[in-house]
DNA sequence: TGCCCTCTTTTGAATAATCAAAATCACTTA
DNA sequence: TAAGTGATTTTGATTATTCAAAAGAGGGCA
């Protein structure tokens, strides 16, 4: 059955996955992400084995089947959509909605999704820069530049902020990092383990290296 | 804990006593209200009384503690603000939203139901007549006439639908028997089981007994 | 080669919710 | 008052999910 449990563990399994998206996901990190015990994850992942959702080397770890991949998107998308749908029609700040949509995935239904897509035009990112899947299972994937890669004298503007914590969100609202925002680099210090940004409105940040791996830029084109 | 599960037997258990506010609810009633075996909602009730949320009499029945007409008033209002939200703000048919609203009241936060309240501008009632109870758990109760009790001749406006089955919905709708719609009863007769009565629109319907106690009604002021 | 450390699996137990079927109770009815 | 009946409770199992703690596997190091 798919529970709401197995939503969350599949969901899980496909973020973790992308960070390695060549080796087998091991139970560790599946139990640290879930906050579980490992033995909680094993036995876990023998069930989602038996459901045809993941792939399970004992010993070795996991790795989404094609059905489970299809869920994980399938689950991303309602949790994308809600916490566009909180930001955007209910005024919800973007920091708390992460939280919200983690238990209305479980619950919303396909039409109900349906008509928070069309009321909103049919976004094709959530208010912190992800992606949304399409309703068939499609996923953009482009590569986005940590804000801590980035040249000095470059510009670039903010695409994703790839942090769920709500007081990180919030410091970074206050000043102004958000999704689209432009700046350019003044400098970058790697023995200070610092960049220093400039936004449109002449406002200077300086961010250290955890802070400046969070936040994804796209290059300015041209 | 208070689970879904929990919430559920709880409306439901406020839902079934107000037919009968007097006598403590009988375990069988409460079994079939739930589709479980009467083993099941014994085992349930007896969880509910060591929560303190029911009075348990055995073999006697259960009355919901203070506690737990709180939780159950809660629940319902979560319930019909969501159902509000869904035809006010998405758009879906009345006859659906029930449905919808079963899962989502258990997923939606205080905040989250404010915003809705809030957006909607603090509706009284829901799309079926049924009034919303307030945050601090008040509920209106307003004695309603079933339209099988009218009198010949009389005039009144439907108040309420008291009937979640989605095609007994679909069936009022398309007649326009929508709460607020006024009309007069032209004709009754008891040996016949059957009521007829005629809308502003002078379209006429013939019900009979068992849906015409369906529809509560407001007899008009004057 | 043998021990050790880390990660993973297994085992045993708990909670929540449910069913099937047997047992029990409280009333009627004869 | 004994038997019968219908409602209710009890008993024994099952499924899903989790934890604590013991056991096992494998690779690295002396
Ligand atoms: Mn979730
Ligand atoms: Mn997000
Ligand atoms: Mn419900
Ligand atoms: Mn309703």
């Amino acid at each position: 059955m798919i529970t709401s449990t197995v939503e969350n563990y599949v969901k899980q399994i496909y973020l973790q996955q992308q960070e390695n998206p060549a080796d087998l996901l091991p139970m560790g990190k599946l139990a640290t992400a879930m906050n579980v015990v490992p033995g909680t994850a094993t036995a876990m992942v023998k069930a989602l084995a038996d459901s045809g959702l993941v792939d399970y080397e004992p010993r070795g770890g996991i790795r989404l089947t094609h059905g489970g991949e299809q869920l994980a998107l399938h689950v991303l998308r309602r949790h994308r959509i809600l916490e566009s749908f909180l930001v955007e029609i209910l005024g919800l700040d973007w920091s708390e909605v992460h939280e919200e949509a983690e238990t209305l995935e479980h619950a919303v239904s396909d039409k109900v999704l349906e008509r928070m897509d069309h009321l909103m035009n049919r976004p094709q990112y959530d208010p912190h820069g992800d992606p949304i899947p399409t309703a068939k299972g499609q996923i953009s994937h482009i590569r986005l530049m940590p804000l801590s890669d980035m040249a000095p004298g470059t510009s670039a503007q903010v695409a994703r902020v790839a942090d769920q914590d709500a007081a990180f969100l919030r410091f970074a609202e206050k000043n102004g990092l958000l999704p689209g925002v432009k700046f350019s680099l003044i400098s970058s210090d790697s023995q200070a383990d610092a960049v220093t940004i400039r936004l449109r409105n002449k406002q200077t940040i300086t961010l250290g290296g955890k802070a400046a791996e969070k936040i994804l830029v796209r290059k300015k084109t041209g």
